[in-house]
DNA sequence: GCATATATCTGACTTTAGTCAGATATCACG
DNA sequence: CGTGATATCTGACTAAAGTCAGATATATGC
């Protein structure tokens, strides 16, 4: 009863009875399971027809017919892409927004009431973002972004927040070299941010000091996609943008409170060196030449 | 991106696409997945024809032809229920047993395999158990039991941990008064266990001292299933063992530690008393006229 | 014993999902 | 311009799931 293989079964048990709920929830709009996702996939800006067949799993033929089916509904119209006219692009009518707005709602709905009850609340999330982090795995994107965008901002954020919480000392970003934002932008810089389903999951930022050295900032994971290698990812990610910007030498300073981060540096060919600027925060200078 | 009902929503995406991936495995048998989940119900230990076709919510035609054609693989047999000859009750042949014993093994694979690869496997059962609880609320049943049965063993050991983890001067049962187990055994007492598909969730004892008098001890709810309401349920379900019992007042001890405990008591009907044993662990001291 | 309710079975049917082999239009490239 | 690749569509098909109206056998209560 204690053995982890039954506690992964007994959770899939209970998540495959409530998916099936789920998906019965979608068919009280008089239409089939189908037609629904692809009216959803369209809803949620998915608009190439080849992108949808690939994101759902669809065979052509039964797609085609799906389109059809929802372009007779008047829900969809769907036009010839404008670079390459084999391609279709499908985009939902007024008709058409009013039903997935409608989808959306039974979904929000169904959300937030199983959100309802629970005093544990936050718990239960943290878990659920652990869990999708964990299943998604692979569907973990790493984008290059704007240090200033809502993803980038939250990402930073939570890094700070982390930082306070772990330093015996606290943190204040005021007291520390923070990078201008716009250092860690091309042609100077670079900010990634990993993103999953919607869900910022980590950064890191890259921010050129002269023509050769530049250095690594904000490295972030969330909590819930520790474990994953996103880390690791992430750093592997911002040397190909130093790569690609010229740069031979990357340096960066931590704390040896971040135990995990120093072990990820020693273990991805990056050596110790002494300290290069005077932040009162840093106890620890490393160096990895491209 | 922080809100709640999109993080739920991004759960449920995970989930759902996971749970696609699980349904094609079972059908790598060569069987359509509706006789695998018979199959699965039967081997599972759910014998009675009409239960079955309750609980996966079957037709009952396309029941009836389901067990046929598993009858005709000659993986199940069935005969007519001893006390009601229109009843029919399904069992594994021993070819089918062989046969659920390899969906039963990808199933282990596949949980096995989830874990595998995991560093945070711990926090990731947890999240899975918290979910599971959580998705399961109405399944969880309350089943009285012995308490040197393994389930009540394994509850109170966790109790136990909980205990020594939560008093600054740490928690050894032996300097407790540790009611016999066999004092929580009816006719003199009782001892309820929560169990949500197969796992133990939260406990309770009762034991009586006198003819009227009646203590519940040993009240435990796993962390995964806090804020369910499952703390009340346990203590319901012990009030009313105790009125089988012919118990009229009823008495509990409680350190202050144990805030939500106290809180449930004050809740519930329950009045602070006086010490009234030399117990060193309790500060607070409780009693119910029922 | 008889009327009614219940559990299962049977046959005839529909809907949905999915497959596959071409047909058609368009693009990319020499 | 011609050739081969690509994106979508069409028609013909199958498998699986699900529905529904009786048929059959058994149980229950008067």
């Amino acid at each position: 009863m204690l053995d982890p293989v039954s506690r992964v079964r007994r959770f899939n048990r209970a998540v495959t009875s409530a998916v099936g709920a789920l998906d019965t929830s979608f068919l009280g709009r008089g239409r089939p399971l189908g037609a629904a996702r692809v009216l959803n996939a369209i809803g949620h800006g998915r608009a190439d027809v080849g992108d949808i067949r690939d994101y759902l799993g669809l065979d052509s033929g039964l797609m085609s017919r799906l389109l059809r089916s929802l372009e007779d509904e008047g829900l969809i119209e769907t036009t010839a892409h404008a670079d390459d006219a084999r391609r279709r692009i499908a985009r939902l009518t007024a008709a058409g927004k009013c039903e997935f707005n409608a989808y959306e709602a039974i979904s929000n709905r169904q959300a937030k009431d199983f959100l309802g009850h629970h005093s544990q609340r936050d718990a239960l999330l943290a878990a659920m973002d652990l869990i999708a982090s964990a299943l998604g795995r692979d569907g973990t994107a790493l984008d290059e972004m704007d240090p200033r965008s809502d993803a980038a901002r939250y990402c930073l954020g939570e890094y700070y927040a982390e930082l306070a919480r772990r330093f015996k000392q606290g943190f204040d970003v005021k007291l520390s070299r923070d990078p201008d934002a716009k250092d860690m932008v091309r042609p100077r810089g670079s900010f990634i941010v990993a993103m999953s389903d919607g869900l910022p999951l980590g950064c890191v930022g890259l921010t050129g000091t002269s023509d050769e050295f530049a250095e690594i900032k904000r490295l972030w994971v969330a909590p819930a996609a520790r474990g994953l290698g996103l880390g690791r990812r992430l750093m592997d990610a911002a040397e190909k943008a130093a790569r690609e910007l010229g740069i031979t030498v990357l340096r960066l300073d931590t704390n040896s409170a971040l135990a995990e981060a120093g072990q990820l540096y020693r273990r991805t060919g990056w050596t110790e060196i002494p300290r290069f600027n005077d932040d009162p925060y840093p106890n620890l200078f490393f160096e990895k030449r491209l």
